[in-house]
RNA sequence: CGGGAUGUAGCGCAGUUUGGCUAGCGCGCUUGCCUUGGGAGCAAGAAGUCGAGGGUUCGAAUCCCUCCAUCCCGACCA
């Protein structure tokens, strides 16, 4: 069949809805949210919920195109499944109470529950056990892109953390552990792919994989100041160590001191609480100090020690102790069960579950509370003055480090999740029964991952980390539009026409391109187009007219050149190569 | 969920302490004139249940009560 003409239509700045604003309304905190809705990408409905206006539509179809191509190159299969999902499949994965507050839950006409989708492990998994029952039928992957809905307690940030937000989900079902990690090793490389495509700089990093359980897992974040998660990485290039801090290990170093255990004597501090405080006053060295947390663990109370300088990871304590609920104790309860006030706690005579850190045993002749209100202990020894009951890395590991693997310093940064992978096993295939036939007919529990991109907040992600004071700079992958088009005075006739000749040209060629005919002074034009930020922007004046010759500003570089019309074509698409 | 704050025109804000005529200002918007290479100027306009409900009072944006919404810090975040 012969493809009839396209006929062009002209997007006509004026006709745009692209709702710029010169102030800041007051809601917005981050660079991403404030620009996303000064430059008229987005307007909110509710807390964190959020309208996208047609720009914002253009980036997200964009990102949602390079993820469908990453996804379906590594055979990745599209579906969409119910936002609306019953309560049984959630009960039967014993979810629909574990989830809690964060599941919005509403009932329909006949009284029956249902939930909002934040994930699609549930349904996903009870298509598959249906349909797939046989070792043939696998590996298997299948994702969607929609809406998921989570009610946290706290949106903020704009797009970054919503309670509805797009989200894309990909689930890997292997007959076995050795098929998973090849749809593993898929996924890692089709997502540093989606990442790379949308010309974001980000980090693999691994992570901490939570109540889910799992074996692997990694995040990929972007990179930004304002991240909400902290990472470190091996400075060495050959290395390539990146964890996030919930996980992150370090080297523990040896003891390298030759000194040798002193007496336990007690010391008089008074109001020395703080390791601050304790240091000035003792004349030593934060590494020589012993900090002694205490924790309500479930119902037990434990201490957890760390070196002086150190923070403990509250995250890998709590995955060392297993238990349900963790939080610092009360002072009255510090009190009570150490004798002595908060910030004279000690491991010596100290009648709780002890946790120490692996650094801690390390220090010879260490300071410690002594569990009596302003008195601390000198010349401590693990082993010696107190027994830990366990010894494990529960420190939070700080940019300066050495790394695990090649000893190399850590540098730390801050980075915005933009997806994770994820070893699921067979946790859900368990709960939910969905097995197969392998080829001896022996009846297996199908093994499963997932894999999930947060599409709307890439779009913010991207803008957290490219940007200046002048607006958006989009990556030419993922800009709503790559040309605008800029008549100084829409009401000369030689500059209209010269500037609509430009745009058929361009978008004939296929370059998305915005002609700004709005009658506005020059100076309101350039600034919304710094705003938006379009890759180009081309400036059709009097200039232009005399010499044939077009003005093309970059918008990264803020570089100008000249070109002649009848170039145009080939240099804009060498000036947008990416 | 704890702590803090805010809610007045599309956006940003003043007015609230000490109740008082018709609720203001800047930006934006409409019309006209003028201007056209970095958010111009002049003139004339439109636009508000002062977050909602209740109460006190001759009279409430302003005082009291209740509720709602939004933001910030914290906690939380398969």
């Amino acid at each position: 069949m012969k493809a009839a003409k396209q006929e062009v239509f002209y997007m006509r700045v004026s006709q745009m809805l692209i709702p710029t604003l010169r102030e800041v309304p007051a809601e917005a905190e981050v660079v991403s949210h404030k620009l996303l809705l000064r430059a008229g990408f987005i307007r909110k409905s509710a807390a964190g919920v959020y309208t996208y206006l047609p720009l914002a539509w253009r980036v997200l179809e964009k990102i949602q195109k390079i993820v469908r191509e990453e996804m379906n190159r590594e055979g990745g299969q599209e579906v969409l499944m119910p936002i609306m999902q019953p309560a049984e499949l959630w009960r039967e994965s014993g979810r629909w109470d574990v989830y809690g507050e964060e599941l919005i839950r509403f009932k329909d006409r006949h009284d029956r529950n249902f939930c909002l989708g934040p994930t699609h492990e549930e349904i996903i998994t009870d298509l598959v056990r249906g349909e797939v029952n046989s070792y043939k039928q696998m590996p298997l992957l299948l994702y969607q892109m929609q809406n998921k809905y989570r009610d946290e307690r706290r949106p903020r940030f704009g797009l970054l953390r919503g309670r509805e937000f797009i989200m894309k989900d990909l689930y890997s079902f292997d007959r076995d552990e050795k098929g998973l990690d090849i749809s593993y090793k898929k996924m890692y490389r089709a997502y540093s792919n989606v990442f790379s495509r949308c010309g974001m700089q980000f980090r693999v990093v691994e992570a901490d994989s939570g109540a889910i359980g799992g074996s692997d897992t990694h995040e990929f974040m972007v990179l930004a100041d304002s991240g909400e998660a902290e990472i470190v990485y091996c400075e060495n290039d050959d290395c390539s160590y990146a964890a996030n801090v919930e996980r992150a290990i370090s080297a523990v170093g040896e003891d390298s001191s030759n000194e040798v255990p002193s007496r336990l004597q007690e010391v008089h501090t008074p109001d020395v609480g703080t390791i601050e405080e304790l240091t000035s006053f003792l004349d030593i060295s934060a590494e020589k100090t012993i900090k002694t947390i205490i924790y309500s663990a479930d119902d037990e109370i434990i201490a957890a020690l760390v070196r002086g300088d150190r923070e403990v990871n509250e995250v890998k304590l709590y995955n060392e102790l297993n238990c349900l609920h963790m939080e610092l104790a009360s002072a009255e309860m510090i009190s009570r069960v150490t004798g002595g006030n908060m910030g004279f706690s000690g491991p010596v005579n100290l009648d709780i579950c002890i946790i120490a850190d692996h650094e801690v045993k390390n220090i010879t002749n260490a300071v410690t509370g002594a569990n009596r209100t302003d008195y601390h202990l000198i010349n401590v020894n693990a082993g010696r003055d107190f027994e830990p009951d366990k010894v494990a890395d529960i420190r939070m590991v700080q940019a300066g480090e050495a790394c695990p693997y090649c000893s190399s310093p850590m540098t730390g940064a801050r980075g915005i999740e933009v997806g994770q992978v994820f070893k699921l096993g067979d946790k859900y295939s368990r709960a939910l029964e969905a097995t197969f036939l392998d080829e001896r007919g022996k009846e297996q529990y199908i093994v499963m991952g997932c894999y999930g991109i947060g599409i709307s907040r890439v779009l913010s992600a991207c803008v957290e980390q490219n940007n200046d004071e002048q607006g958006i700079i989009w990556p030419g992958a993922i800009a709503p539009y790559h040309v605008v088009i800029v008549p100084i005075n829409v009401k000369d006739n030689d500059q209209l026409n010269m500037a609509e000749r430009v745009y058929n040209t361009l978008s004939d060629n296929g370059i998305e391109t915005v002609l700004d005919d709005r009658q506005e002074r020059p100076g309101v034009k350039f600034k919304d187009a710094d705003l938006i930020g379009y890759p180009l922007r081309i400036t059709i004046g009097s200039k232009a007219l005399e010499s044939s010759e077009l003005e093309v500003k970059k918008r990264s570089s803020g570089d100008i050149v000249m070109i002649p019309e009848e170039n145009v074509c080939e240099k804009v698409k060498s000036m947008l190569s990416y």
